[in-house]
DNA sequence: TATAATTAGATTGTACACGATTTAATTTTA
DNA sequence: TAAAATTAAATCGTGTACAATCTAATTATA
C-alpha cells in the first residue's frame, strides 16, 4: 500500500537515470583512447563535427552537439591553443565566428580512427540491439532517423 | 572511397553521442520541476536513493549512482546544509559515513511525487519503447534487468 | 533614419564529474 | 605486534554544463 504511493520515485522507474549513468560510463571508456590523442570527450565531438562538416560557425556546432556558447567558447579556445583549429569572425556578419581545421587538426583525423576501432568492443550489444537503441535515442531527441 | 575511410568517425556512427545528448536533454527537462523542490538533478537522485533504501553509506550511494567521492562529498554537504540529510561516522568503522534522511528530507518525498508525474509527458516514447530502451541501457551498464 | 528589438558570442556564477592525491582508520602480514 | 597494505572520504585540479547577463553587431520599425 504505502509502497505503491512512491513507486514512481524509484530509481528504476525512471529512464533518465540509466541514460545518465550509461552516458557517463561509456564516456569513461573513451578516456584511455582519447588521452592518446590529448583530447577530452567534448573536444573530441567538436573535432568529429569539423572533420565531418568542415568549417562551421560556432552556433552550428552548438546546435549539432546540443551545447551552448558558455560551454563551447572555452572548448574552442582550448582546441585553438592546441593548434587543431582556428577562429575567424565572419566578414558578412561580425557576430559570427567560423571555426576551421588547421593542418594539424586535419591530420589528427587519421590517428582518431583508432578510437571507434577500440571502443566498439567495449559495448556489449549486438548489431541489431545497437540499431534499436540508436533509433530510440534519436526519437527522444526529436530527430527521427 | 575517401568517405568510407572515415565512416566510423561520423557523429551518427557512434552510440555514445546520442546517449550523451539524450541524457543532457532529459535532465534539462527536469530543471523546472526540480527547481520547485530546490534540488539539482544530482541532489535529486541522491534523495531518490535515500527515499528508496533508507540510511546508506556514502560509498553505497556512489556505487548505486555511479558517482565517486569527489562528486558525492560536496553534493552530500549541500543536502546537509539544506537540512534534508544528516551525516554520521559509523561506530563500527570510523572510515564510513552514513547518510540519513531528516524529517524535512523525508517529508520532501511527497512534494517530489510531482516530478515523475510532470516529466512523463516530456518523453515521447510508447510504453513498450520505453521498456525496450530501459532494457538496452541496463544491458550496457552490465546489470541485466 | 534614429531607436528598439534581435542575435551571436563571451562572461560570470553555480554545480557537477572525475582523476589523482591525501589523510585517517582498519586489516594484513612479516 | 609493529610495519605495510588497503580502504573510505575528503581534497585538489581541470574541464565541462548551463542559466543568466553582458556586449557588440545587425535588423526591424516607428
Amino acid at each position: 500500500m504505502e509502497e505503491d504511493k512512491y513507486l514512481s520515485l524509484r530509481l528504476e522507474s525512471q529512464l533518465c537515470f540509466p541514460l545518465y549513468a550509461c552516458s557517463k560510463e561509456i564516456i569513461k571508456k573513451y578516456q584511455p583512447y582519447l588521452k592518446e590523442l590529448d583530447l577530452t570527450y567534448t573536444q573530441y565531438i567538436v573535432m568529429l563535427s569539423l572533420w565531418e562538416y568542415g568549417t562551421m560557425g560556432l552556433s552550428a556546432i552548438g546546435d549539432l552537439l546540443y551545447l551552448d556558447s558558455g560551454t563551447l567558447t572555452p572548448v574552442i579556445k582550448k582546441l585553438e591553443t592546441k593548434g587543431y583549429i582556428s577562429k575567424t569572425r565572419s566578414g558578412e556578419d561580425e557576430r559570427n565566428v567560423n571555426i576551421s581545421l588547421t593542418e594539424k587538426g586535419l591530420s589528427l583525423r587519421d590517428d582518431a580512427l583508432s578510437v571507434p576501432k577500440n571502443i566498439s568492443s567495449c559495448i556489449k550489444l549486438t548489431e541489431s540491439e545497437a540499431r534499436a537503441l540508436y533509433g530510440l535515442l534519436y526519437k527522444i531527441l526529436g530527430k527521427n532517423v
